[in-house]
DNA sequence: TGAATACTTAAGCATGTGCTTAACAATCAG
DNA sequence: CTGATTGTTAAGCACATGCTTAAGTATTCA
């Protein structure tokens, strides 16, 4: 998932998703790039979840799964958290003016 | 910086250094992975901004940059956030019983 | 000083990634 | 049916990535 939000062009992909639904040649169009690559691109995305696409008729319509977005921002939040809540125990333990465990008297 | 989280090693070490601040050596111990490879993962983390690092005497110490960590949050927040005002706005538009601004009547 | 520790640098290699072109469906419009 | 539109498949190529080993450098400790 992470994987395929590395590259720059996924990623522009996505932001034009988020205004709705698109075709594969109109998110092409973009882009300096054949269309075959592009297509390249969305199936990364569709296999790690990202988006989801059908095919009705002759025209393959993308859209987002918010819900992977959700995926990969709260493993960042969980990492962010674990590291600040670690900073503040921390912090709470350098403030802690006479700590009741500690024997030793502040000079 | 998605680039660099796109590693499942990577990902590890950053997880691993939530915990707390380590030297390379540590945070190589539990890959089967030569010291150089991790060197080198550390080298793209660093690069990233995800963490820095500081040598002293012959150990290099590293430790996550949580704000970094909070930008690549951010990036999916706004997406996501963006997708879902947007379904949001679909929705009110499809429960609003009578639309003053739509001449039709409903039949 | 001399050996052990903790990286660092450099070179090389296998595989993965992002792109291309060319050729092939499938569907819709006249 | 014909031909334009929309997408798909396949082959191939250049470069990036993740690893390796081998040979350094710097720092600490006995």
């Amino acid at each position: 998932m992470f994987q395929a939000l590395a590259d720059s062009t996924r990623r522009a992909i996505l932001v034009r998703l988020c205004e709705g639904p698109a075709s594969v040649s109109e998110l092409a169009r973009p882009f300096a790039m054949s269309l075959p690559a592009i297509v390249q691109h969305l199936q990364v995305l569709e296999a790690s979840g990202l988006i989801r696409s059908e095919k009705i008729g002759r025209v393959r319509s993308c859209s987002i799964v918010p819900s992977a977005v959700r995926l990969a921002e709260a493993w960042l939040r969980s990492r962010r958290t674990a590291q600040e809540s670690r900073l503040d125990r921390l912090e709470s333990f350098l403030d802690s003016p006479d700590p009741p465990t500690t024997p030793r008297s502040t000079p």
